[in-house]
DNA sequence: ATCGGCATGTATACACAGTAAACCATGGAG
DNA sequence: CTCCATGGTTTACTGTGTATACATGCCGAT
């Protein structure tokens, strides 16, 4: 049988994914070990394999649940206001994430991943729910007439994938800059993206 | 003794680094164990110790040679032309690079490793061919009153980090798109950047 | 010429991963 | 009561990094 999530979950089968889920939010993934989740669970290791047909399938279930509770409690930093708060917002609710769990952030977003949600279709039904908010203020930007007529899609990507990149960076140790520092040189940078470089 | 890059390194030493690299770039770090290194030069496990301490300072001295192989060779698409031109050229060149050789990008990239270079420090001081050629380009359009006045350091930035977030996208599968329509996207995004996307 | 030491290589061995296989226990369906 | 699915165990195999001990050949000092 293959794993699926709408089934009911044994309470092992959860302990295991939590644990999984606690190990790779602290140590990264990498310390994941199928030995280890099961000390901590205080079961043999092949117990495991009674609930997850191999390690690739526990991280799989470890991603989707953090997918899910991602999902849900996004985007409460700044509901309404302004629209450049919103915006500013969602930003800062992401670096929130990004910065806070930094290997959980690693895992999902890096790992190559079958089944990742794509662009442009999967984007746009909305697959991503912080993404989702961004094409929303986009498009919203665009019917008030304060942003350009322009694929809201690709212009929340515009918006967003800056972000990302210096994300990346800033992981990859590149950007010495403490995390108020490098919040600020995300705003300016989004600034940027929002006023262009040209003159 | 410490592996040093500035010492004239043993015969066999440049063919381990070799076949390390060459694996690495077909199948990714992942493969790259010393068993596997040291069979395909033709000598027992053991022997890589006596030229790398362990498999980080193999995997270090391999990406170390990669830093410098892209380092030569570098922005040769288009060395003049109008400025534009020589943006959307170094972009190429950056994409070359992050689709032709994902993994190799990605090991580079991604891998947390100390005694990377470090924005804004080293990356003033010219540490990264890529980057600093997009800072020269910066810095000219400033200079010629196309770029509004701004730290070219930082418009460098937001010139190159949409890309960056856009290329971790595509490695990562979440952009349904061939590479001829990707780069397109990137086209289209660093425009966005230089426009900017308010009206 | 000889000897000692260093550079380089080898074989062996251990710890730790994932996981296959075989074997319990137990509780509910027939 | 029987049977078997469920969830657990022990054991064992393979592949990995690497510590340790040993061999060998070159090379300079004596």
């Amino acid at each position: 049988m293959v794993y699926c999530v709408y089934m009911p979950i044994s309470e092992t089968a959860r302990k295991i994914a939590d644990t999984a889920q606690a190990i790779l939010v602290s140590e990264g993934a990498r310390a994941v070990t199928m030995r280890r989740v099961a000390d901590e669970v205080g079961v043999s290791p092949m117990a495991t394999y009674k609930h997850y047909p191999n390690r690739d399938a526990l991280l799989d279930a470890v991603a989707h649940r953090a997918f899910r509770e991602l999902a849900d409690g996004w985007g409460r930093r700044c509901p309404d206001g302004p629209w450049a708060d919103r915006l500013s917002g969602l930003m800062h609710d992401f670096l929130d994430f990004a910065l806070g769990r930094p290997h959980l952030y690693t895992f999902l977003m890096t790992e190559r991943r079958e089944r990742a949600r794509r662009f442009p279709e999967d984007f746009a039904g909305g697959g991503s729910p912080a993404f989702t908010q961004v094409v929303a203020l986009a498009e919203e930007g665009i019917r008030a007439g304060a942003l350009r007529a322009d694929d809201p899609l690709e212009v929340a990507l515009a918006l967003t994938s800056p972000v990302q990149g210096l994300v990346q960076l800033y992981h990859g140790g590149r950007i010495g800059l403490d995390e108020a520092g490098f919040r600020r040189l995300c705003e300016r940078t989004v600034r940027r993206v929002l006023d262009g470089v040209h003159v």
